[in-house]
This record gives structure tokens, sequence and C-alpha cells, in this order.
DNA sequence: CGAAGTATACTCACCAGTGAATATACTTCA
DNA sequence: TGAAGTATATTCACTGGTGAGTATACTTCG
């Protein structure tokens, strides 16, 4: 394999994850990735077609990562489900006390192309988010097998909902009290979700 | 008094308010801004120091007729508290269907300037969705005077989270039912609320 | 007149993307 | 084996265009 290309791309792909996720997509040109990256503008349209083939690629490098953050928290929790939920909220209040916390970077790029609803990263973004929720409709129904798998949809989206929620919240407040509210309200539903289900098995 | 002086200013501020709105803060120059004010750009910074500050501008002039719609839908529904709630996201989901909807403009712009906190349009933005949270916490307080006031506070915030996280996912995915979902789950949380505040009463 | 408001015409920096050349490694076959 | 050819990977220097912001002059009205 050619060492040189994939030594190149990757750092290019780094220097684009920092930038893209701290200062913006719009914000950062691709002389500043060059340059961090330590290569030519040139070289990044070698390995890359466009800034937006970039952007894409950027939010396909987090993808993965980030839905493994998910469940590696969620599993290491102990509990009854509301609180394994809960614990996901909570991990997420603890990432944005770091300063560098800049909320989603997908819902931060879906905010900032939301011009261009056919751009290829909204759509890595709209995948990613529904690999999310679908996830959470797993493990609902999985846990115990008593919930209907209408429910654990309805339940998995309204805890979709409440993340984001937080991430956008704690972005516009700078508070990350914000995260541990949407822990508490994702308890509560989940609770009383599973309080209904086991009622009537 | 000089018309033309509120004529232009307010031309400029109609057309950064589209504009702003429809592409995006960084997307937008103050060149695309003038020419669809129909004036010259030097005329722009004669009403305006800088971009950044017809940017804080442009959310100024969003802060109340937003909250006015909010307090309008709320007001126009008749039913039970939780009803009341969940109108306001039918209302929402109703808007995002029309093809010009493009989220929620404070929420864009804060992921937009997520690089510089110290933004006056930050600033302008946390305190809206401030505004907001406190208003839902009164209409809690005040229904029946049975909710404590940091029962009241603490379910303000979760329905906060759920609109947020409602305008956001929207986004993401193009599919007003995420709203009507956050409807649901915000229905649920105020009646559960409700039920508590008034069994300790 | 003179000040508020607007326009013309500019500066200078930056940005996405490209043309031409080069260096390095891999392949082929005389 | 090794020379010639080809694909990969990278650089330097550039273009056409646009960005925010400005110097200066014109206009209009009290």
């Amino acid at each position: 394999m050619k060492r040189p290309s994939s030594n190149a791309r990757d750092r290019i792909l780094t220097a684009a994850n920092k930038l893209f996720y701290a200062e913006g997509i719009r914000a950062v040109s691709l002389d500043t990735i060059a340059a961090k990256a330590g290569i030519t503008k040139k070289t990044v349209y070698y390995h890359f077609k466009s800034k937006d083939d970039l952007i894409e690629a950027y939010l396909v490098s987090r993808d993965q990562p980030n839905l493994e953050l998910f469940r590696t928290w969620f599993e290491a929790a102990d509990g009854a489900l509301p609180d394994k939920v809960q614990v996901i909220f909570q991990n997420i209040a603890a990432s944005a006390r770091h300063p560098k916390w800049k909320g989603c970077g997908f819902l931060r790029t879906a905010a900032e192309l939301a011009n261009m609803p056919g751009h290829p990263a909204m759509k890595v973004g709209a995948a990613h988010k529904k690999k999310f929720e679908a996830w959470m409709a797993e493990e609902f129904q999985a846990e115990g097998a008593e919930m209907a798998p209408d429910m654990a949809c309805d339940l998995a989206r309204h805890v979709v909902l409440l993340l984001d929620g937080a991430f956008s919240t704690i972005l516009v407040h700078r508070d990350a009290a914000y995260a541990e509210a949407a822990g508490e309200a994702a308890r509560v539903l989940v609770a009383g979700a599973v309080g209904r289900a086991s009622q009537r098995a």
C-alpha cells in the first residue's frame, strides 16, 4: 500500500475535524486546513474533489465513533432502563463542561447547510441521527421484551428530541445543566413507558 | 425627521432578515444584503457599524415577534394546560411544512457563531430563549396556582428542550413529524407534573 | 450654509479551485 | 537485472472572484 497517500489523507481529515468542529464549516478555508495538516491546498484537492466533499468526509469520520461513545456510556451504566438512558445525558453534561466542547458537529453542520438540503453532508448527518434513534428503539424493545415496537419507536424519538434539544440549548446558554434537565425528562418518559408496557403485559 | 434614514435602515433590516434566515449568517455578504435592499453597501455601514452589528440587529428584530407568536398560539388553544402546550408544537409542525422554513434563526445563528461565545448576537439569542423559558414557567405557575415554582421551572425547561430539539431534528431530517412527537412528549410531561401538583395540594 | 444620508469607486485580504511541473514508487519486458 | 514507462502523490505559483470595510464626493433639505 502507498503509505504517503493514506498518511496525507488522514492528516487532512484530522485537521478538518478539529477546525470544522471548532470554528464551523464556512468559517474555515481549505488554506487553513492545508496549513494545519502541513501540506499544500493542491494536495487537499488531490484527495478530496471539493470542499463539500471534505465536509462530507468529516461527518462520515465522526459517525461511528460518536455512536460508539453513546453505546459505551449506555452499557457501562448499571441500573434500570430509565437510569441507563439518563446516564447518556449525564455524560453529555460532563463533556459539555470542557471548554473545547462546541455542541454536536452534525447538528451544527446541518444548521450551517440549512440552505442546501440536498448536500451530501446533510444526508450523512440525517443517517447518523437515524442510527441513534434506531439503536435506542432496539434497546427499548430488547429490555425485557415487554415494550411494543411502536411504543419503543415513539419513546426513542422522544429521547432523541431531548438529546438534540440538550445539544442546542447548551450551546446557546453555555450551560451544561440543560443536559441534566434533559436527562431528568428522559428518565421520566422512559420510566412511564416501561410502567405502561409492563402493566399491559 | 428624515424619511430616508428609517426607510433605508428598515429596508436593510428586512433584507438581512430574509437573507440571514434563508441562507445563513456567514453565507450572506453585505453586498448581497445591500443589493436586496436596493441601496449601497456604504449606506449599510452608515446605519450599522459592522456586519456583526447587523447580525445582532437581525436577532433583536426577531425577538419580540417570535415570542408573540408563541403566546398567540398558546392563548388561542383551548383545553387543559398539557393540550395548550402541545398546540405550540403542532403549530411549529405546520410552519415547518412550508418550504421556506429553515429552523429557528436563533439556534442556527448560535450554531454558526459557536466559535465566538461572546458575540453580541449570542447574547441576544440566549436572552430570547431565556424569555421563552421564563414565560412557560409563569404559565405553569399561573394555571390554578397549584404548581410549586421550582417544579414549574423544571417543567418549563423540559418543554424548552423538546422545542429546541424539535427545531434541530426537523432541520436535519426535513420531517415535521418530529415536532408532533415532541408535542406528545411535552403533553405527557406537563400532564404528569400537573397531576403530581394537584395531588400534593 | 451645513449636516444627514447616499453613491461611486476603491483597498486589501482571502477564498475555492487550477495549471504545470516534479518527485517517488510500482510495473513491464528486453 | 535494469532501463523505460506509468500511476501515485505532492508542490509552487497562479486566477477569477468575492469578502469586509473605507476615502471621498455628491445631494438634499432644514
